[in-house]
DNA sequence: CAGCCCTTTGAAAGTAAGTTTCATCCGTGG
DNA sequence: CCACGGATGAAACTTACTTTCAAAGGGCTG
């Protein structure tokens, strides 16, 4: 293997284990046999060998040092002394909460809202923790610059683009969303240099979505990917790569915790980009809250 | 070297560098000269090897086990770790973090998503934690044993509103969501006893909501509100009540704590729902999930 | 559909790290 | 002055980690 990526090879900013599950569906199989036994128990990783770690995956220790090259570590060693950081870091799980796993068949509505607040809260917690300030800055720069924005998602993450649409469009941004895959063609074929193009996809696999950035980016257009998989095939059309850091389980295919952290980075985003311009984006911000202050009853005060 | 004093063999229970530097005295000069390197910088000793170590307090390897054995280690693996682990715990964030208050005006990226993140998980957890679980439970009963869920919500709420149709819809209920106020009313009108109408606002005081939840409850639907505020105007026409606890602050009027948070009692709304009928639900899932597959590019794994 | 190429994988060889053994050194007390 | 015992490092040894390589599988192309 020559080529070796290596993402985000110095420093994940924030989370060694949250990393290692963004990078997940990108590695060979006996590889993520490896990775899910590190992300299901960091400290009783940390504690095995190399080959009693094997062993526990069911693979030999060159797939666990081959892992350990994939995820952006020298060696054994390194990914050992890491993992033992990180789980001393987090706060031991409080053990009733389904830590990133399904929801128990039986559970009743407490222990159902237990689990989804606390992956959720984490999900949030963690996207910011490895959001790269660096990146988000870059991001902002091009939006800031821009003569237009694109927005584009399918499916659940095309509430998060229409969000963000909306959001940017109230302070004074021109920004576009398009439910449709034909017309946000048609519109990324009229971008051009200066102008940007936000594709949100959290599997980084949304055939639609990479089209129309890809389009976006042959007219010159800058293209920024939000997604929770930073080897999909989404990332090779972007010019920046912004991800999120939320483990789905089965049940939430609905995209539920995904959601959530996507919202947090689009409202970093936001807020970048306001803070811009302060005084004209709030400004902004009233006018548009005025508009709509006919549609509220009781004037706003709240009734005792 | 017979006797191998061994102190605290198992676990010494608060600090491994405390209890280092508590039995420095009763070590051997050589020993001392390790065990002052690894108090002063626990971290950096834990990414050395022996050699380098023994090398740095100019004594040897075999002094260095000796080091390990004598304060109560296995050997210098299990030191590492457990260096690593203890200097991961004792930096903590500097927590520069506003809470629950405005972006500072000269804020950099970091600390915006820092302020952000924070609040939004907050967001999420308030929420969860005064959520009632009886209340819920009647909703999702409503809702399992409604014949339509009619949902609404304007503006940002509008996004929210949409999610949960668009959920409710995966799962095999019938629920619609409408962005127009008249098709809505329209819809509305059309509702009878055991149907239900879900309203989100957030501010509790948009007009549009009111009254089509009016117009629901008049013609014998359960109503369901989702606001922040419990006294707001809406509540009137509600059977029943799920509150979110956001604080919004003033550069987040374009609300974004308060979606997190609605977002989150949603989810918890949907798995109830789902979790009546487990296989059918999951099943459905399935389904739609393999509807949208051939929009997907790559199976997941690696990029081309 | 055969053949090629690329990827993945584990066995085995090789290297480095950690551990043990043992001889030496040095100070102490008989 | 010699015997003794702890402290120490060199070297032998063991275990852990890393690299290499060949085989097997899978998919793409002609």
């Amino acid at each position: 293997m020559a080529k070796a990526p290596k993402i985000s090879a110095s420093g994940e900013p924030g989370g060694l284990i949250v990393h290692i599950s963004g990078l997940l569906p990108s590695l060979s199989p006996a590889e993520q046999r490896v990775a899910r036994l590190v992300v299901a128990d960091p400290a009783d990783a940390a504690r095995r060998t190399i080959t009693d770690l094997a062993t526990a995956a069911e693979t030999s220790e060159a797939t666990v040092i081959r892992f350990c090259r994939s995820v952006g570590m020298d060696g054994y060693p390194q990914l050992r002394i890491r993992l033992a950081a990180e789980a001393a870091r987090r706060i031991e799980p409080p053990d009733a909460r389904v830590v990133g796993g399904d929801i128990p068949p039986g559970a009743d509505l407490a222990q159902i809202i237990a689990t989804i607040a606390f992956n959720d809260a984490r999900a949030v917690e963690e996207t910011a923790e490895q959001l790269d300030p660096a990146i988000c800055e870059q991001v902002v720069d091009a939006i800031v610059g821009a003569g237009r924005i694109d927005v584009y998602g399918a499916g659940a993450s095309g509430f998060v683009a229409s969000d963000f649409q909306q959001k940017l469009h109230r302070i004074g941004r021109i920004a576009f969303y398009f439910p449709d895959v034909h017309t946000a063609l048609t519109s990324a074929a009229l971008l051009g240099r200066g102008d940007v193009a936000v594709g949100i996809s959290h599997t980084g696999t949304t055939s639609d979505v990479i089209e129309v950035l890809e389009q976006a980016r042959a007219r010159g257009a800058t293209t920024v990917v939000l997604t929770n998989f930073p080897r999909s095939p989404i990332t090779e059309v972007a010019d920046h790569v912004l991800t999120t850091a939320a483990r789905e389980t089965t049940y939430r295919s609905g995209a539920m915790a995904s959601r959530l952290a996507q919202l947090t980075v689009i409202d970093c985003l936001f807020v970048g980009v306001a803070a811009r311009n302060r005084p004209r984006a709030r400004k902004a911000l009233e006018v548009t809250a005025e508009a709509v202050r006919s549609r509220r009853i009781g004037t706003g005060r709240r009734r005792a």
